[in-house]
DNA sequence: TCTGGCACTCGTGACCATTGAGTGCCAAGA
DNA sequence: TCTTGGCACTCAATGGTCACGAGTGCCAGA
């Protein structure tokens, strides 16, 4: 086991170029900390370290940077999670407040999660599969064409259009809208399809048809649907990941773009508490030089979905998972009273 | 006025160096273009473009550039439209084809875009002012909740939650979706507030809060949702935007973040036919070292919205507006069958 | 176990010479 | 008047040398 002084000495060295983004030296560490001891002791500690694979040397004679795994200890022992001032607090809360709809809730909490951290903000839509049905609508638009609506208790609401086989009367129409919905409302989404599953046999032989088409395409939007969808904002602050770029952004960028990646890399995350991805942490390969800080949210204790921050390894754990936490929370909040 | 062969060599300027992005010189243009003269009369020729400032060298003895005012002139000249290979038209409609809403649809066209042109995508949803009312839907949710949808010709639908004064009746409610949908059903949505101006004085005393309340919701929404919506993708192909990029790609991916910033963007497009603008003459600053090709799009003869390409003033503008023109006429025709 | 000292490494930046692509200009030819 | 070959000139890029200095590892003494 690593002394209190060698943690001491390795929460120092994050700290220091996580701020100056360049190797740290045993002389720099001890002018700006007050470890106590000479610059010689710090390298036997730093030498220590190294051997345990915690930090590590660019080159020979140069300063040391952090390891993926010593960015860990320093997340897992050394670092908390540091708390939003009030000011930060109210300012949350003040822009969330304003939020007309669904789409404007995730839109504005990624531009808030974008600009509290400072990195890339990735916020999942409320997910079908652990949501509950508000309501199901069906509009006649034509005569045999209709509109399914479909709304959660989050506030998502999705719609499909219906070519039915045969012309649809209102009456049986009002009438299947009505059965559904008594079967569905307030259950969960992930229950419709067993809940669903006989009431075409319920209905007169001719309006059989239009229900099991009708059903068919409720069924297909909950399968196609669970994929789920995201929204990302703050790209821009890619381009203060590091010197080097051109090489580092690009992969980042083409992971950002595939939702498919996004969805897999938050789907890795934990269901409860906070989940903090380090590098080569993450599956996908174009992530390999960034982390991800993600938490689940939702309008009460179970998540419903969830959000978090991409960024480079090098990055400011503490006040990224204290904005990250404190955003989930407010959406929460947001999401309960609508 | 510049004589044939001036024209023609700006046109072998632009081409080379949108192929090879590098300052193109007197001796390297003769050889790999048949101008049919040498070296030296190529200088002077030089010199002149120079002298009227459509092409610039970087710095003294170095090849030559064009400046925004060459690529101009190229564009309006000296290119015509690369129409696209049969394959590549194939593989456009069958892309397109699959998807199964509009927001599908507008997703697939932007990955489109972006793959084609190796640039990023700009894709505007279909806006509401320019389009006609499918459809008005009120849901009760609860006694004094009511859900307003709106659905339009181009398959786009908008929800807003409302909150009535008084609990609403279901006959109530079925009347007013009634007069509301014999008003403006087929009617463009710019003219609804005038349609249904004088509708809450039809109904009975006790109702007009309600349909007031109503009323103002969806002028409401009406408003709100005119600033259009928009997708964009293919950022991941800015990183090939040029050597020192750390600076140029910085302020483009702000802008792309800015919504607003967009939308005005796709706005100072011409209404029909395509709009290119090169480099200073996009007003947006961040935008200064782009070229932006925008065309509308439509089910029918008029342009419901615009989509587009951002790219750097170096890029092929035959091949790219004639990605951008094919994507929007096939784009046009899967919203024309929905 | 800590500390000061010392020799060593190696990346960085300054300086300089060389190279070569590209230019402008001019005088001669068509 | 336009074109062409020749020629001197410019200047970015390349590569080599050198001194500097931050940083290291190791060792002997407290």
């Amino acid at each position: 086991m690593l002394s209190e002084r060698r943690l001491e000495v390795l929460r120092a060295i994050v700290q220091d170029y996580v701020g100056t983004e360049e190797p740290v030296g045993s002389k720099a560490l001890t002018e700006r900390h007050r470890l106590g001891v000479s610059p010689a002791t710090v390298r036997n500690d730093m030498a220590a370290l190294e051997d345990e694979g915690f930090i590590a040397q660019p080159h020979t004679s140069a300063g040391r940077i952090p390891t993926d795994k010593g960015y860990r200890l320093f997340v897992d022992k050394l670092a908390g999670v540091k708390p939003l001032s009030t000011p930060e607090r109210r300012a949350i809360q003040n822009f969330l407040d304003g939020a007309v709809d669904l789409d404007d809730v995730v839109a504005r909490t990624v531009r808030l999660l974008a600009q509290l951290t400072r990195q890339v903000a990735v916020v999942q839509y409320p997910s079908l599969t652990r949501s509950t049905v508000r309501h199901v609508e069906l509009l006649s638009l034509a005569p045999a064409r209709v509109m399914l609506v479909l709304i959660t208790d989050t506030g998502r609401v999705e719609q499909r259009m219906i070519d039915c086989p045969a012309p649809v009367g209102e009456n049986s129409l009002a009438d299947l809208r009505a059965r559904l919905n008594s079967r569905v409302v307030g259950r969960r989404f992930t229950d419709v399809p067993q809940l669903v599953q006989d009431l075409p046999e319920s209905f007169e032989q001719d309006d059989r048809g239009t229900v099991s088409t009708v059903l068919a395409t409720l069924l297909e939007t909950l399968v196609e649907e669970t994929e789920e969808r995201l929204m990302i904002g703050g790209t821009a602050n890619l381009t203060r990941f590091g010197h080097d770029f051109p090489l580092t952004i690009r992969p980042v960028l083409e992971a950002l773009e595939e939702q498919v990646v996004l969805l897999k890399l938050l789907g890795e995350a934990k269901d409860s508490g906070m989940t903090v991805r380090i590098g080569h942490e993450n599956a996908h390969e174009g992530l390999n030089s960034t982390s991800v800080v993600a938490v689940g949210y939702g309008s009460g204790d179970e998540a419903v979905a969830k959000l978090g921050v991409v960024g480079p390894t090098r990055m400011d754990y503490p006040g990224t998972m204290g904005a990250v936490r404190a955003v989930a929370r407010y959406v929460g909040q947001i999401l309960a009273e609508s």
